[in-house]
DNA sequence: TACGGGTTGGCAGATTATGCCATCAAGTGG
DNA sequence: CCACTTGATGGCATAATCTGCCAACCCGTA
């Protein structure tokens, strides 16, 4: 483990970091290759930026339509108090509920949380919401928008120069 | 290339989906190892999953916040006339924005489109929307919501047992 | 010029991936 | 009940990759 330095990254560092954004799985050789290195140097770099922090994990990205998610919906919900207790307890009731992709605390004047829901189909939504989510403690409103299209997803971080 | 099949998945399928969606880098022995099967199977069954194109591919998670980025925002969109030519051109124009992590065509009576977002802070913010998103022909109206905390992102698609 | 810190490239051994083939299990028809 | 077919497994040999180590190099400084 290693304190976050001030952080200096050189273009090697960053053309690694936009690389295995694209092609997680690229291997140490390949990678070596394109960033115009040899793979010893190029293994400690990739390596330091894991052990910094700056990488966070690896991921396969899972084509959610497929496995018959064909709903995906935009959940935004109120709580009536804003206590630390009641938010505590909505995070987690709502991190143990796989079809919840994503939880973001957002600012709003009706809104505390959006959350990115996959389900199969309307009745999933349905059930998902009627039995899992409206009955938190705390939520008193809830609001949906249903995504027609995903234009686009899981963008790489931009890592400029 | 193969056609979709009806998709038949075993156990052992979905728990390489499972493990390779929390740990994309693993080896295929070790995920041979966890699945409980040996390497030569197991890695016929990734090869498969990733022809099939269940597997959309591999990413590595760079934390944002470490690269600067220390402001995530939902931007809502709503276009004056809903033309597939005015949607075409905005999609293109907002997927040119490295800032923009993610674009939803999303239902709403007012909201035509969700924007996620990164930026530095707020003078990024505001330049972003100033010089890039606001001028997009047919764009009418922004408004935004800024993330306080992102409890949890990225999480992997269910695959249920 | 000599020195020190940091990085590189190359090499050897360990680990992993890959293709091939015999074996095995399940289902079919004789 | 026994061939026979289909599809998947496990093991093996080979190829490719990773990993740790060390000498060489670059660069700023004394």
């Amino acid at each position: 483990m290693k304190v976050p330095q001030p952080l200096a990254l050189d273009r090697y560092d960053r053309r690694i970091l936009e690389l295995i954004q694209q092609e997680g799985r690229i291997s140490n050789q390949e990678l070596a290759e394109r960033i115009g290195l040899s793979p010893s140097p190029c293994l400690r770099r990739l390596r330091a930026l894991e052990e910094s922090g700056l990488i966070l994990g690896y991921r396969a990205l899972v084509d959610a339509r497929q496995l018959g998610y064909r709903l995906m919906a935009l959940v935004h919900i109120s709580m009536d108090r804003h206590t630390p207790e009641r938010f505590a307890n909505f995070e987690r009731q709502v991190a143990a509920l796989p079809q919840v992709q994503e939880c973001l605390m957002i600012t709003g004047q009706e809104v505390d949380y959006q959350l990115k829901i996959r389900v199969e189909d309307m009745d999933g939504y349905q059930q998902l919401l009627l039995q899992h989510i409206t009955p938190i403690e705390g939520v008193s409103g809830v609001h949906s928008n249903f995504v027609l299209r995903p234009v686009f997803e899981n963008r790489g971080v931009p890592v400029e120069l």
